[in-house]
DNA sequence: ATAACAATTAACGAATTGTTAATTTAAAAA
DNA sequence: TTTTTAAATTAACAATTCGTTAATTGTTAT
């Protein structure tokens, strides 16, 4: 960095008081709803309570909220980086999409002063979150479905964001194939099914002939074939059914070649 | 804001040295190719040139070199604000669809700091940006198509959010009505195909036959009628052409129930 | 007149959709 | 063992939409 350019330049402006990062993590939960029966699924958001007291004893800001995961972001980090760092150090995932979805900078949005926030979402299966704990400055952490998440009194500003990362979610798993980030490597059509109903509600989704008679041909999953045999399971069923995985094709869609 | 918190709380963290805002204008010239022909369509960026100097004769960063309208946020407003004020300021236009589409906060991007950059992208119809003109910090400004800009030598990491932008816009033309904010208020078919052309290559969009076809019955844009009679125009046409404009009808499409 | 040409309509086989019904399969119940 | 049950899968079929080629219309240029 030039100091020669920091004089005349920069200093004319205010500079923010801090740059953070935050990340809405995502999940579905199944519960068993019987046995042969595909098992319900949720979709689930983590969050952590904010401690009463900082480590210096001092009352902490907004604590014993629920809040987004997240915190300040170092000068040799982006913002991306931060949100992956700090999604490994509260909760111990790593390796997942996290995906950036919006800038908070609202003046008076943090009590602190001009914070910056960026949000990241995160969609974890189900598995990865079984070895979670809570960090350094939080001192639960929860799963919390979308009806329960709103009636929470959160911190900051972080039910809008909320908001707002639900939207993108759906809007992703309506346009990408992030679905594959909720499912086991290896699938039966129910459980597609099911994860692209925790989030989407077109009609023809929850109507089975319509679903199932299209999906087999979708051209971003395959059945899985093993020795020129397609590999079955019954996990969810009586009868057997057809593995699936997704494969590399990248789907485009256009409204302008759309059915309506 | 409360001296207190910032006192244990922020004050352990190094701030950013800046917080800037970038847009991408872009826009489509038409240029004339024949009489009674539709004009052929070319998708542009408008860029500034940066002065050598800054107006204290110092002499600025990366001047000379052609870069995306901006500059520093300040505390009061977002940098969305900031985005429609410098805008305004630097072409005098207003009134116009604006859209946050990235972050730009990998340190040494800038030399003067650690300086992150909002960057939105503007969609300006042709007739709006007669009356550009250049601001203070900006001696220059111009429209160059996308096959120029890769070609300059463009001020900090601007290329790559360029090239990001026009990703952005690619997706946004087919997932959303934004096409409108490219036509006049009352257009006609081939219009509308040569805008999605300067971004989209679908070949189903350059085949007339199918095109002209299927448009007709796009649920969000309807045929202009005045007392009954349809309106049409020979503005582009020996042949009278049906005028259609766009309505509130919001595009839903999802890659499960697409054509492939 | 008539040749040219974009816009528009017509026509038609092929493919896809929405829907209902039938079949398969394996566990559970009788 | 036989029957029942429920999900997965296939079959069937009319209605719709698609991709394509051909014909028609309206206006200008020759």
């Amino acid at each position: 960095m030039n100091d020669n350019f920091l004089n005349y330049d920069v200093s004319n402006y205010r500079t923010p008081d801090g740059y953070t990062s935050d990340i809405a993590v995502f999940t579905i939960i199944s519960t068993e709803v019987g046995q042969y029966k595909p098992p319900e699924k949720t979709l689930k958001i983590m969050l952590i309570k904010r401690t009463e007291k900082t480590k210096e004893g001092h009352s902490n800001l907004e604590g014993g909220k629920w809040a987004l995961p997240g915190g300040f972001i170092k000068p040799e980090e982006t913002a991306y980086e931060a949100a992956v760092r700090e999604l490994s150090e509260e909760t111990g995932i790593t390796g997942l999409r996290i995906k950036h979805f919006g800038v908070y900078d609202q003046f008076g949005r943090d009590k602190r002063g001009w914070i910056i926030s960026n949000a990241h979402y995160a969609i974890v299966p189900e598995n990865k979150l079984v070895k979670r704990r809570a960090a350094d400055d939080a001192s639960e952490v929860e799963l919390f479905s979308m009806d329960e998440v709103f009636q929470l009194d959160l911190a900051f500003d972080h039910k809008q964001i909320i908001e707002e990362a639900l939207w993108f979610i759906k809007k992703d798993m309506s346009l990408t194939t992030v679905a594959k980030n909720f499912l086991p490597k290896q699938f039966v059509l129910s459980e597609l099914q099911g994860v692209l109903l925790t989030v989407m509600d077109e009609p023809w989704l929850k109507l089975d002939a319509q679903f199932f008679r299209k999906a087999p041909s979708l051209p971003f999953i395959e059945k899985v074939v093993k020795d020129g045999v397609p590999q079955k399971t019954n996990r969810w069923s009586k009868n057997k059914a057809q593995l699936y995985r997704f494969n590399d094709f990248e789907p485009y869609v256009s409204i302008y070649n759309a059915k309506y």
